[in-house]
DNA sequence: CGATCGATTGAGCCCTCTCAAGAGAGGTGG
DNA sequence: CCACCTCTCTTGAGAGGGCTCAATCGATCG
């Protein structure tokens, strides 16, 4: 399938503000593709010749630093925009993007993007909010490792994976793609060894449940509170 | 004065691709202000009202945790763009700028955003750039904190202080705005205490030369070598 | 010239990392 | 369908980087 059901992606944030017909014009010059699990999109360095929209599945974005240490970026979930180094005047592409499981992708030929936004420059303002909002979630993220423990930081992640890609099961929210202890370890800082033994001492509490590559919330709210915990004993702020 | 000069801001970032009567249209919405040293130019949780363009001096924009804790986001040169809290679809500002010596500031009411992106769509791709450069950096720190060490970091904030706000002097660069050990641990995820002893230990080594809020790279090539070092052992990576 | 703010330095501890070994789960090919 | 092999996860022991606590010094400014 080359060509794209424009009913599928009309309520997407990256199309908010066209009309039916001007979606048609953009999807036109888009592919979708087909990702196997553990397959890069795209990887950091690569020319950045395409953007992509996430139609299903999961994809992870990583960097890798020059000493060969790995640190997880982001997520992307379904409907998510990724790849936009064109869009913010990067030649190249500063991450790694990898399917976590089998997933589908559109994507545009990098070329085309000036040509779109003049067409449309709703675009323009669509992905300025996007890259914002990313801005905002990598600050967080800067503002948490300057200011807590490990063990508060893997339970705001795991509470942030849960909200964004939460599936309910019987027992509680469940992480809804394949994540190892290694991954939650990049994402926060971390080692692995330390997440496997934090992760165990929460089971152990009944706080969550979980096995290879996989993590169900079983007491979210527990989550909540041990990740607003604070190392010295003072009170986590009143909620105004 | 609340007319605006265009010759003085032509070939800011934010303006590029607007001609003189473009950028004169522009600016005939702006007002400048002058802002004391140690004033806030806006605070965290204000309503956003504002965009801002520096003029002259610099401005520390910095987040307040709900512990109470600090965390210095970036310092702001003249020219740049700031509070554009409005332009990512923020109602609220998501940190507090401060000037951290006397400094003049271009303002625009937020509500003119909308209409001034739609008459100039250039304003949204150059912010869109802006908005990702500052994702670069972000992801950046969040590699830094995650992969190394507080003295690798520290010689890293310092030296892109030095190559953004660099002044030659005779002993080396000075960064050219005071700045305290406390900033410093608030950039870099550390203590006051122990970017004391580091400075302390660079000094007498003759990296550096510093007083109270006052920093001078003596030596920039030695910091470099320092901010490349693994803590165990294990070689830099050859420069590919 | 006093007061306030920034910087320095010591002592001790602890959170998290490193190093090490092994067990369990799942996929795969014969 | 079973045996093997690889990848993930677990858990212990020990060390250390950087933090906390504490006290003092120095400089700048009103």
């Amino acid at each position: 399938m080359s060509t794209v059901d424009s009913s599928l992606v009309a309520q997407l944030p990256l199309f908010a503000g066209l009309d039916t017909a001007e979606l048609d014009a953009v999807l036109s010059d888009a592919r979708s593709a087909r990702v196997a699990k553990n397959a890069a999109v795209f990887r950091q360095g690569d020319e950045a010749l395409s953007f992509y929209v996430l139609l299903h599945g999961h994809v992870r974005a990583s960097k890798t630093t020059a000493g060969g240490e790995q640190v997880v970026v982001r997520y992307v979930s379904p409907g998510e925009t990724f790849g936009v180094a064109m869009a913010i005047g990067l030649q190249r592409y500063p991450a790694t993007a990898t399917a976590v499981e089998d997933s589908i992708v559109l994507s545009w030929p990098a070329s085309s993007w000036p040509r779109l936004v003049e067409r449309f420059p709703q675009l323009a303002s669509n992905t300025l909010r996007t890259v914002g909002t990313r801005l905002q979630e990598s600050h967080t993220r800067v503002v948490e490792m300057s200011t807590q423990q490990v063990e508060q930081r893997i339970a705001h992640a795991l509470l942030r994976l849960a909200k964004q890609s939460g599936r309910k099961v019987d027992n509680g929210v469940e992480i809804a793609f394949p994540i190892s202890r290694q991954d939650i370890a990049q994402m926060t800082g971390s080692t692995l060894h330390t997440v496997s033994r934090l992760l165990s001492s929460w089971e152990s509490r009944g706080l969550i449940e979980s096995g290879r590559q996989r993590i169900v919330l079983r007491d979210p709210h527990g989550l909540v509170l041990l990740s607003e915990q604070d190392p010295h004993g003072v009170e986590p702020p009143a909620k105004a």
